[in-house]
DNA sequence: TCGCGGTCGTGATAGCGATCACATACGACC
DNA sequence: GGTCGTATGTGATCGCTATCACGACCGCGA
């Protein structure tokens, strides 16, 4: 196995503001491991309260209900961290992390991070302002959930990964497009509604599906049915 | 309208480790104000940034849909504070804040809970603490959400709420027992199914109705249904 | 080249539970 | 002791969507 860069956690974000020094200092109290796609990194309930920082790839926070249904709760990737949760308060890990790509991981051991985060209030503050971010994601997911339908979460979701396509402009795209199961789990529904979604957008020329890619046609569309209180629209999609 | 004491935030458990002098000196760079039942305190996506501290009394932290549909998401104390999301990270207001009963709210303006977070670490990790403590309770709620039945959120609802009962010792109360649309806020599910719950369970002789009280006759078999994934029980509850 | 596991596209079905609609009961305040 | 607003008990309906069940497809390795 080769080593790694002696200054790798100088690429997370978290660490901006220390200097080189600082950085492979800290860096000497941590461990490094690489994980391949679908290995389990953390189990939730679990005991352990280490910090991991993303180097490179990218991970899945997810759960699974007693039924096997998976609920994704958010992806990390390459500069981002996980596992604070447990590490600030010490309880069982409230979720289970999977590698989604191959990837490298840098693991601080909780008192080196609670340490970091007592000696640099600005670390400390950048923690607190993800920890919010992360509160203000799951308060609208838990609206989305209380109150719009399968179909609607989907528009929702689909919504929120496509970007602005790089080779036409003013429009979007969604690539590389996450599996039907990938996305229920995002949206707390199952493959077949998301299917039966796409293939409703696709009819009606708002999306267009080609291999491992979505392209967005009509955004401003599904904003729109994403949105709107009128139900018209969702009946016909329900035909 | 009379004045408050001086050291009216000494109540608040955040600054148990400041000392008197400190208290008094934060409590000068404060304002408070009383609030009525139902009064609104805090309007979802207005852009003030300040921290209240509940010194007495008692809110609801909650959102409403477009068709008017209310979600709790969760009741603040004396003792204990909210609005700290914005402070921290300068968004609008991610819900809005209602009292439930009297209460007299100290309010600390964003800069002066910035400066208090990095003076004081211990304050900033009890900060930190409370913030990771919502994030669980939000992966949670959304995972039921996600994955039970209105019928089982609500029993876990009534699971939440008893407490045991100081009377006879062993068994278990809800009192005062929340009105059934405001159970039904906290369960995502609608009133007419909050009573039909509990009217089986009454039939069960699972709980028992009293005015204003609710009694956990059985709390083990309400764990049960509420746990269990056999689902003979549900059936009959739908009947 | 031929399986083979993992996706994806749809029907059909059925059941949960939101919604609508009242009838009652309760409580607070004249 | 009325009276009005608010909270409760149900019943009936029906739309959404989870679930089951296949068939087709695709990519990849043997």
């Amino acid at each position: 196995m080769t080593e790694i860069d002696d200054r790798a956690l100088a690429k997370i974000n978290l660490f901006d503001s220390l200097t080189p020094e600082e950085v492979e200092k800290l860096q000497r109290r941590s461990a490094w491991r690489r994980f391949v796609p679908n290995e389990q990194i953390l189990d939730r309930m679990s005991a352990n309260q280490e910090v991991f920082f993303v180097v490179e790839g990218a991970v899945r926070v997810v759960n699974y209900s007693l039924t096997g249904r998976e609920v994704a709760y958010a992806t990390v990737r390459a500069g981002g961290y996980f596992g604070e949760l447990a590490a600030i308060d010490g309880e069982p890990r409230s979720a289970s992390v999977v590698a989604t790509e191959d990837c490298l991981l840098i693991k601080l051991p909780p008192n080196v991070f609670i340490e970091l985060l007592q000696s640099y209030p600005q670390i400390s503050l950048e923690v607190m302002r993800r920890l919010t971010q992360i509160v203000r994601r799951c308060d609208n997911r838990i609206m989305d959930l209380s109150t719009l339908t399968a179909i609607r979460r989907v528009y929702i979701e689909l919504l929120r990964l496509c970007e602005p396509d790089a080779a036409s402009p003013g429009d979007f795209v969604i690539r590389p497009l996450p599996t039907h199961s990938d996305i229920a789990a995002r949206a707390s529904t199952t493959r077949e509604t998301v299917g039966r979604v796409i293939g409703q957008l696709a009819g009606d020329e708002i999306v267009e599906r080609k291999p491992r890619t979505l392209f967005i046609r009509d955004r401003d569309r599904l904003e729109l049915l994403a949105e709107t209180i009128d139900l018209e629209r969702d009946e016909e999609l329900a035909r």
